[in-house]
DNA sequence: CAATATTTTTAGACAAGTCTAAAAATATTT
DNA sequence: AAATATTTTTAGACTTGTCTAAAAATATTG
């Protein structure tokens, strides 16, 4: 069975509200991420329904059977060995290639993303450090993973991921100079709005509550 | 402007169809390549005559617009340049990458395939032979082509591309062992069928004229 | 050149995915 | 608990691309 470019979308939309909220997707959720109306929303959640890739109950929302999670799975792995190709191969940065992996996340193959895979040398992470799943469906985890937001003053870290991938965002911190891998040290903390001072090896730099919030570290225990 | 995969397919198969036979494209011809029927050929040949990609005159079949053909050699530039990528990096044989070619070629983005023939270093011609148009649409020539079926005993060419891209043709031609930049000489010419007896470096096999006539070689001058 | 065969177009229908407007159900407020 | 607000579903319509069946145009043949 294949499905189509709209139909993994769906798959894709409801795995990634339902693993942030923890519980069934509702239309109107499914229809602002999806950017389209509750009454498409409605339709197609229908015909999910009926292949069994979802569960829908009326005026209940919706979650992935196991088919369905499947499907979203493989999707986003895709999409993100795709999005490492594009910058790791093809030089692209990483605020540049969201775009262009929603649309190579939907090509049908059975094999083309397993030897993209082999080719980039079976990455883990992709270039926001977003889990890449396995052909299994294992995601990878990261232990002693915390938000930047939470470090307290003289503790420090690497950076390995972002939780927020808008462009504007993306370029924010490129400027910032705040990449993949950078370490950071959190030399100062404003009681009065978190924000706090922050050190590289290049400068230090002042950054707000929320953006400290969009950071993943894996600490470093010194 | 940017064209439905359905669109870009059609003018894709106008422009092949118009190169082979040097006149309008019927619309039972461009039914037969796009494997649907004439009525839907119809239908869209209007759309596309509207919105001026080709020209289209009622019983008396089609022709690309400039802007059409310009299209149509772009679609042709990102399949061959896929093509390469996916035998060249991804190990894939020249058999099996036309599909995933065929939807790979439709990816919107201005400048993927740029990035794509920089990582490939500029091929000019595919797994199959077929001349890479470059960015202005420019398809490079091969001086001194010819088939293998027009070569006479003695002489002899390197065999640079095929005619005939069928899975079943080019699996044939594996086993043969006739590869792209492979050496050929015609040891023998049969007169009552225009078989030919060839030598490789490795082996001697007879080949049908109509299995010479889809090879194309490029002359030894000795 | 008239009869016949073939090709092409038209007419009407369908599936996928979307939309607006209205109705129905659920949630929140008083 | 009734009134009101919000969410969700339904009804009907539209677009894209396709199809079948029938009509119209063109081509072929005797
Ligand atoms: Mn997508
Ligand atoms: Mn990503
Ligand atoms: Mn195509
Ligand atoms: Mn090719």
């Amino acid at each position: 069975m294949s499905y189509t470019k709209t139909e993994e979308n769906y798959l894709k939309a409801i795995y990634g509200l339902e693993s942030k909220f923890g519980k069934e997707v509702s239309t109107n959720e499914l229809a602002n991420k999806l950017k389209t109306k509750a009454s498409s929303v409605t339709d197609m959640v229908k015909k999910l329904a009926k292949k069994e890739l979802i569960t829908y109950e009326k005026y209940k929302g919706v979650s992935l059977s196991k088919k369905g999670k499947n499907i979203a799975i493989s999707i986003i792995r895709n999409h993100r060995i795709w999005e490492v190709f594009l910058v790791e191969k093809l030089h692209y940065k990483w605020d540049e290639v969201h775009e262009i992996a929603e649309q190579l996340e939907h090509i049908k193959s059975d094999e083309l993303v397993d030897r993209l895979d082999d080719f980039l040398e079976h990455p883990s992470f992709d270039p926001h450090g977003d889990p890449i799943p396995d052909r299994e469906g294992n995601i990878p985890v990261r232990k002693q993973a915390v938000l930047l937001s939470e470090l307290a003053k003289g503790e420090s870290g690497i950076l390995v991921g972002v939780k927020n991938t808008h462009n504007e965002f993306l370029q924010f911190l490129e400027e910032m100079n705040l990449t993949l891998g950078k370490k950071i040290e959190v030399e100062k903390v404003f009681d009065f709005d978190k924000s706090k001072v922050i050190k590289t090896s290049k400068q230090t730099v002042t950054i707000s509550k929320e953006v400290s919030s969009f950071l993943i570290i894996e600490k470093i225990n010194s």
